[in-house]
RNA sequence: GGGCGGAUAGCUCAGUUGGGAGAGCACCGGCCUUACAAGCCGGGGGUCACAGGUUCAAGCCCUGUUCCGCCUACCA
């Protein structure tokens, strides 16, 4: 090739490195991530599940934001006002062990520095490192809105919370008070029931004596009511113990006292129904301070609580003798001490599933405490129609059942939270005369009493409880803005599933609430990333696939792809680097067939490439019918949340029909030795090139913009082109089945080839017996094809079965018969072995058929149309066997 | 305990009104054919978990069984 046109070349591999940062920051500087509000467009919004600020992108991020990438970039490409807002959120807890940390380091505690200087230290930590991911947001693509970026703690989204928060408690919505809740003794504070994973685990069941008071004792009581527990160091804080009503065995002891082992204190039996006469020994102890139920039962029957537990789970003065324990080191102390006392019946193993706080592990304990909560039913209950009703669709649909069940089972959110990091709490007791005020800006005195002495509640509120607002108060809600008006509701929630009831739940109750309008029309909920063994990605088990490690490794875009294409719903993802490493080949294919086309178009082509249908060869026809229906398809699939479908389908046109066959065919015309021809084709073929470009462009984004680019004529970036659209004149159907029997053909005689052994290089010559118009006008339309593609040297057609060369190799359809006589290389038995073999899987085939058009039943019950397709499908089969047949003796004879 | 999902080629999976068992990877054989060896060409490989049922016809619908995941729950 000229030295010019190899200079103009693209280089043979595809580096992206240097692609990837060089677009994203053209993009960004020309502003094409910023929404557009033209009113003559329709509305695209999505808003971003917000990372926590104190994140790093895992792959689950990666899936996430790249499927929401795919679609902003979709609909931005196809006209929409495409609104995509990022943001972080400030995530309690987990921010403040990470201060908290640092401190540590310093041999300071939190304490030691003191609330607002603690606070002042979390934001100076935000400032420096809270930006880290969403630089790595930007590392994976993503076109989000970055002048609208949103932090949970900004003051808008704070006026926010405030005003949710005051609203709420007008509405009697919030209240305060004593219950019990889940407390993590490590970071000290309450949790919502959501926040504590429950974790099988292999426990103990113990039973205890509990002595009848003396004053109760007759000849009807025994000496002892037997107890089983898992907990035995809750004894300490037993209020009474409870027997189911009906249960025989202890109904002469209800209303009696037992002696509580080493406390001695005496507690009455009660009759409970909730208490199980099957399990242990019919007979529970209640701790009403610390467990669930036994709270329950105290509230009807008016026990007294007992809380035995600090902040650190270490045991109170209540517990006497056991004051100052560890709960676990008391668990060992108490049975101690009952062995010794002759208390202890006996002990079992059993099953238990325990509660860890979501954030540390460490296992929590119920424990009564002051709280605030929200009343959730009345919120609960417009959610759960809005998604029956269908204003909110979920997808995939299986979720519906779930959120359904658990939006209806859903007991009151517990929303304060003793620690720091976060939206303190917005009323104030007055020391005076103890009112709370619950107010939007801070009160100066106190309203009943004219007291200036108010201190503010300490908690600050559950992170989800901001989160739970995102969808309007990150368009600048309690306002009325533009935005606002413009993009709410959202079009769609992308998110994972393990977040629907601490998130996508909450949402729609706020957003119902006080937007009178659900937050977003669809959720998609897509599945978990595991590893190839389809175990959960975990640091401690070392199988984690980090993103970031990996886009360094195979670029951006095939993470990306590999990602897409495995997103199928509602199964979760197995990933190994073999996958990515398979869809990297796929990125350097796109390079490589880009670069074959650009060496045939000169840069200053004309870029309309327009062409006539009547100029077009077969090939071209087939190559716009396929993208036609590509184009289709990519569409239905993405509108359709398929993100596997539509990067599939992409990959399989491209490759495999692109490449393998159209490039193939082209090749001769495109080089052009014949002037008016090759104008066509590369007009056709820069056409299909360009359009498959922008179907990929929501996958990969950098492969695909820095080819457009590449490309004659271009100045507008890919990213802002428009989507394809299906054209009908682009279909056509002949030149399909044209192209689909020449492919057969050219298949047949490699085939034969590869049999053979014959080599590459070796042109052969190939008789064709056709029989069929279409077979008949393939051969004489595609003779330089065929020969190019199947290396044949000399074609022959015949017209009958006598013209039929002696020993050749074979290959039979009913369209046509195919022979590549070679005297000498083809073994007459291996041959027929071949045939004889061919045979008996067209007897096979033709048996089966058979045995169905034989069937009276089938032949009356069957639509027409079936029976229809079996006849034809049988006849062919009876063609083709015919044929087989015929030939075999031929060779017999031969041989 | 309740609920949901899965079981199809060696592996990972697709298979959307029941009517031709498919893809990618892996594997085997042959090729450095001037876009691409990160490639090209060809090939082998499956009682669709098991047992029944409905139907002219079942991977697909129904019932039951086994195994594997996940979610949820107040048997202490």
């Amino acid at each position: 090739m000229p030295a010019e046109a190899e200079e103009r070349l693209l280089p043979k591999a595809y580096d992206f490195s240097q692609v990837e940062t060089k677009w994203y920051r053209k993009w960004v500087k020309d502003g094409l991530f910023t929404a557009t509000m033209d009113k003559d467009k329709p509305c695209f919004s999505m808003v971003i599940p917000p990372p926590n600020v104190t994140g790093v992108l895992h792959i689950g991020h990666a899936l996430n934001n790249t499927l929401q990438d795919i679609l902003a970039r979709y609909k931005r490409m196809d006209g929409f006002n495409t609104l995509w807002v990022p943001g972080t959120d400030h995530a309690g807890i987990a921010t403040q062990n990470v201060v908290e940390r640092q401190l540590a380091q310093e041999g300071l505690t939190r304490q030691d520095v003191g609330r607002e200087k603690f606070i002042e230290r979390v934001w100076k930590w935000k400032a420096e490192s809270g930006g880290r991911i969403i630089e790595q947001l930007k590392r994976l693509g993503c076109s989000c809105d970055w002048s609208r970026e949103r932090f949970t703690m900004d003051e808008g989204l704070s006026r926010a919370v405030r005003e949710v928060f005051v609203r709420l408690y007008e509405e009697g919505l919030i209240y305060q008070g004593n219950y019990i809740i889940n407390w993590c003794p490590r970071c000290h504070t309450a949790l919502a029931d959501i926040e504590v994973e429950h974790d099988l685990s292999e426990g103990r069941l113990w039973y205890i004596r509990y002595p009848v008071a003396d004053e109760d004792r007759d000849e009807s009581t025994p000496e002892y009511v037997i107890v089983a527990t898992t907990r035995p160091e809750t004894m300490l804080g037993d209020t009474a113990v409870a027997v189911n009503p009906e249960d025989e065995r202890y109904r002469a002891l209800v209303g009696k006292h037992l002696v509580l082992p080493l406390l001695n204190r005496k507690i009455p039996v009660i009759a409970d129904r909730h208490v199980d006469p099957e399990f242990g020994t019919g007979a529970v102890k209640v701790t009403p301070a610390h467990d669930f139920n036994d709270f329950e039962i105290a509230k009807r029957h008016d026990l007294p609580f007992i809380n035995i537990f600090d902040k650190n789970a270490r045991l109170t003065e209540e517990a006497g003798p056991y004051q100052g324990m560890d709960r676990f080191e008391a668990r060992k102390k108490v049975l101690e001490d009952l062995a010794t006392a002759g208390l202890l019946e006996k002990e079992e193993s059993h099953e238990l599933a325990v509660g860890e706080c979501y954030r540390c592990k460490t296992i929590v304990e119920p424990r009564l405490s002051k709280q605030w909560f929200v009343k959730i039913e009345p919120l609960a209950r417009p959610a759960l129609e809005a998604v029956r009703d269908g204003r909110t669709s979920i997808v995939p649909p299986g979720w519906i059942r779930t959120y359904e069940e658990w939006m209806t089972n859903i007991r009151d959110w517990c929303i304060s939270r003793q620690i720091w990091w976060g939206h303190r709490i917005p009323a104030w007791t007055c020391q005076k005369c103890g009112h709370v005020i619950v107010a939007r800006t801070t009160p100066d005195k106190c309203p009943k009493c004219g007291s200036a002495e108010l201190e503010q509640e300490s908690d600050v509120l559950d992170t989800w409880f901001s989160s739970a607002l995102w969808p309007f108060s990150t368009l600048g809600w309690p306002d009325d803005t533009e935005e606002l008006r413009f993009f709410y509701p959202t079009s769609v929630l992308i998110t994972s599933f393990d977040i629907l009831f601490f998130w996508v739940a909450r949402m729609m109750m706020m957003g119902l609430h006080f937007m009178q309008d659900v937050p977003f029309r669809y959720v998609y909920l897509h599945a978990l990333v595991r590893d190839a063994q389809g175990k959960k990605m975990s640091k401690s088990k070392g199988n984690v696939i980090d993103p970031l490690t990996i886009m360094d490794e195979y670029g951006t875009d095939a993470v990306r792809f590999t990602l897409a294409a495995f997103a199928a719903q509602g199964r979760d993802i197995k990933l190994s680097e073999e996958r990515i490493q398979g869809y990297r080949h796929f990125v350097n294919k796109i390079w490589n067939a880009a670069r074959l086309v650009l060496m045939h178009c000169p840069e200053d082509m004309d870029s309309s490439h327009d062409f006539n249908a009547d100029d077009l060869n077969s090939a071209e026809k087939w190559i716009l019918s396929r993208l036609n229906s590509t184009i289709e398809e990519t569409r239905t699939a993405l509108d359709g949340f398929n993100f596997d479908v539509a990067a599939k389908g992409l990959y399989q046109f491209f490759w495999h029909e692109f490449c393998d066959w159209y490039l193939e065919l082209a090749k001769q015309d495109l080089s052009g030795q014949n002037p008016e021809r090759s104008g066509i084709s590369r007009a056709v073929t820069l056409h299909v090139l360009e359009n498959t470009l922008k179907l990929l462009h929501p996958f990969m984004p950098f492969v695909t913009e820095e080819l457009w680019h590449h490309l004659p004529g271009k100045q507008k970036c890919i990213m802002v082109s428009d989507f394809p659209e299906a054209r009908p004149e682009h279909s056509f159907q002949e030149a399909e089945q044209e192209i689909e029997l020449l492919k057969t053909m050219v298949t047949g005689i490699r085939n034969i080839r590869a049999e053979l052994g014959i080599h590459p290089g070796t042109r052969v010559k190939a008789v064709f017996l056709p029989h069929s118009d279409l077979s008949l006008s393939v051969i004489k339309g595609h003779q330089d094809e065929i020969s190019t593609l199947a290396r044949v040297a000399e074609m022959e057609q015949i017209a009958s079965e006598d013209e039929k060369p002696r020993g050749a190799a074979s290959f039979i359809t009913e369209d046509v018969e195919i022979f590549v006589p070679l005297a000498g290389i083809v073994d007459i038995s291996q041959e027929l072995e071949k045939l004889q073999k061919e045979k008996g899987k067209v007897e096979k085939e033709l048996s089966k058929i058979q045995g169905k058009l034989n069937n009276e039943n089938f032949l009356k019950k069957a639509p027409p149309e079936i029976v229809e397709k079996e006849r034809a499908k049988k006849d062919k089969l009876l063609a083709r066997m015919d044929k087989i047949i015929k030939h075999r003796e031929m060779l017999e004879q031969a041989g």
